[in-house]
DNA sequence: TGGGCCATTAGCCATTGGTCTAGTTTCGAC
DNA sequence: GTCGAAACTAGACCAATGGCTAATGGCCCA
């Protein structure tokens, strides 16, 4: 019995997602929240085997709600679901480990469809015209492990080391050693151009 | 003899601004430019009695030209012309230490008028409801001194210390304690967390 | 089962960043 | 004209950052 969360602030919008929902996946226990606190809170409570994620929340911004929630539960298959629909939001999204894009705009039979694509396992986004700039950022960010994202969120909310290795319950040389990674990986050379990085990325809605 | 300068990437715009120039400032000698360096250029050349600049062009990235060429020279009024009005913008580009703001589309004759209002040391900009939140980011960044903006931007580039430094003739020392002042009027507590507050108003254009 | 990758930690060390104190200059107000 | 606030400058001192090496254990995959 799959169990699936939808996270949008918009009631009307939950209501159609469930719709298609019920036609993908018939039987599925589906859950609804308009924050991204009721999501996470959803995912700690127990497996999900998708959770749809609206891009704009209340109290999520952007990139940065989906960036959080792959780090700290980077098993759970999130789809994205957003009225923006350029290239270059879908390429992020994905390269947040999102395992789908679903447009707001889409029909209702085109919702289905990827649904039972994502769930199945695939990614399923619409056709972004080739593009997949090896070296951009979006590549970049999409290589971090799921502690170095969660490291990277800490370092674009201004926190120290100290502070993120408390909040992580690790020790602070851990920190040190997973920025190093990042930074590799971003091809930067200190915490500031970090989030200078990173901060293209999420900040676009 | 008033000297001014246009600093935007469309020519026929910069033309209509010319020709609105041409009934504000009879016998002014206009300069027309379409980069970001070809104003900074004109203000090195001599004294300018405004500067017409575009948020657009094409090697300037928003507010972060503005705020440039306000830091490197404080005492030259600018004007900002822009296609995009909204209040947050309009208020910003006051915030930035702009002496005025023309919308795009504006009509001829209130170009004129407004032209004539800056020309004359007024600030004059399209009627933005009441709203001028006091402990606003924008508040904050209009309060910093010019170094401190200089300073501020160099930080937004990722740049060191001992860059920002090198870069404005002075001791590290110095970039140091105007980084503290920054600090202080930005309400953060390193440089991580200035670069995140200053970035909301620079992005956007 | 051995190699790779990841997460974790420690210790060391050089560099960088940030606060404090303090001297000089500038500029507007009185 | 002088007084005081604020800006610019800088040195001393301490905290934070970041690179390096090295070691341990878990996990997945060939």
């Amino acid at each position: 019995m799959d169990r699936i969360v939808i996270a949008d602030d918009h009631p009307l919008f939950r209501t159609a997602l469930a719709t298609a929902l019920a036609r993908a996946a018939p039987g599925a226990v589906i859950e609804e929240t308009a924050s991204l606190a009721g999501a996470r809170a959803a995912l700690s409570a127990g497996s999900v085997d998708l959770l749809l994620l609206d891009l704009k929340l209340s109290d999520s911004e952007g990139f940065a709600g989906l960036a959080s929630i792959r780090a700290d539960f980077p098993t759970a298959p999130v789809a994205i679901v957003s009225a923006s629909e350029d290239a270059g939001t879908i390429r992020r999204a994905l390269a947040f480990g999102a395992a789908g894009f679903i447009p707001k705009s889409a029909t209702l039979s085109d919702m289905v469809k990827a649904l039972e694509a994502i769930l199945a396992g695939d990614v399923w986004a619409p056709h972004v015209s080739g593009e997949a700039p090896a070296g951009s950022m979006e590549a970049r960010i999409a290589n971090l492990t799921p502690s170095q994202l969660k490291i990277l969120i800490g370092l674009q909310q201004g926190r120290l080391n100290k502070q993120i290795a408390f909040d992580l319950g690790v020790t602070e040389a851990t920190i040190k050693a997973h920025l190093t990674g990042v930074f590799r990986k971003l091809g930067v050379h200190n915490r500031t151009q970090a989030v200078i990085a990173a901060q293209a990325l999420t900040t676009d809605l």
